[in-house]
DNA sequence: GAAGATGGGGCAGCCATATTGACGTATCTA
DNA sequence: TAGATACGTCAATATGGCTGCCCCATCTTC
């Protein structure tokens, strides 16, 4: 956590020139950091026979009922073709239903069922044991700086997307 | 970003009641941060034919010079057919090169050749450029908060690695 | 010096998840 | 009515993982 030397003369005031150091710090501890808490996941998600594309779905399903197909597609940012073979199986688990939409017929309004709802939640724990128990021993200063550094990585085309789905809940 | 009202007498004492609305918001950040992180260095990728499995063992041969095979599959945390693959592919483009360990003669120590320190630095560069920027938007101390949170999602028995990596630099 | 453990390589086959491009149908909008 | 949009689906392909099994070279221990 030392700062090493460095030549720059003002730190804060030409932020581009971080010293490497920190930033291959933040790059493995986003690789390490995402990866394990993943990984929280994947016996639940085995016990069904589901993978990590299943959850990514079903989470957002979750996050956004009547979400829409394409609206999904936008977050996920994959193609039709991977969505759709993740949204049969859940469908065929029986873990998720779709509507056609009301102001739009062409639409699909995404939900889950009483069963995806309790899957969800299940898998969400282990989430949220993990993520919580790094917020306490972290505390709430940090939590909020881990925050802000993260929304700072997405990208301003993504941003609006990201805040709406946290405007909700 | 502002903390919401609790009914929490001492919100520090039990974080594991943590709102079910932070641990979302951390869930999705970090996808969505990780996932945006990753993709500002696949055109660099893709222009020689590699993908992000690649990269991986790539920066972390970059970053600890000298690794050894077993040492790179505890960071990667994948199968040796799978590390294998990637390897011959980074060695034949002479992107990598192997020497017999000195203290064990089984070893093989992996380093960057000149070409791949000229590769992995100008992927490294994408990295900073997305990284360095968020890091300013957000300030120093919410870096700290963001690098704290990360380690507490680190398991304990992987911590020694993560940390033996950022001793070096 | 022999036996066993360890570091590394490799074969065969499989699975999950993503891609592209093209095309079809229902529905909405101008 | 014409065109755009939302969704579904075909076929083919790539990437990056996995398991189980076996091999050799080298180190360690008895």
């Amino acid at each position: 956590m030392a700062a090493p030397s460095s030549v720059s003369a003002a730190p804060t005031a030409s932020p581009l020139f971080l010293r490497e150091h920190e930033v291959r710090r933040g790059v493995e501890l986003l690789f390490f950091g995402y990866t394990r808490l993943t990984r929280a996941i994947d016996d639940g998600l085995a016990e069904h026979g589901l993978g990590r594309a299943h959850h990514r779905a079903l989470y957002f399903i979750a996050r956004q009922p009547d979400l829409t197909i394409s609206e999904l597609l936008k977050i996920l940012a994959i193609t039709k073709q991977s969505l759709g073979r993740v949204l049969t199986d859940l469908a065929e688990k029986a873990l998720i239903e779709t509507r056609t939409g009301v102001v739009d017929r062409r639409q699909k309004l995404l939900r889950l069922t009483a069963e995806g709802v309790r899957f969800e939640a299940q898998l969400f724990d282990a989430l949220r044991t993990s993520l919580a128990a790094a917020y306490a021993a972290a505390g709430q200063e940090s939590v909020t700086g881990f925050w802000r550094v993260l929304e700072g990585l997405i990208p301003a085309e993504d941003k609006a997307m990201v805040i709406a789905l946290q405007k909700d809940i």
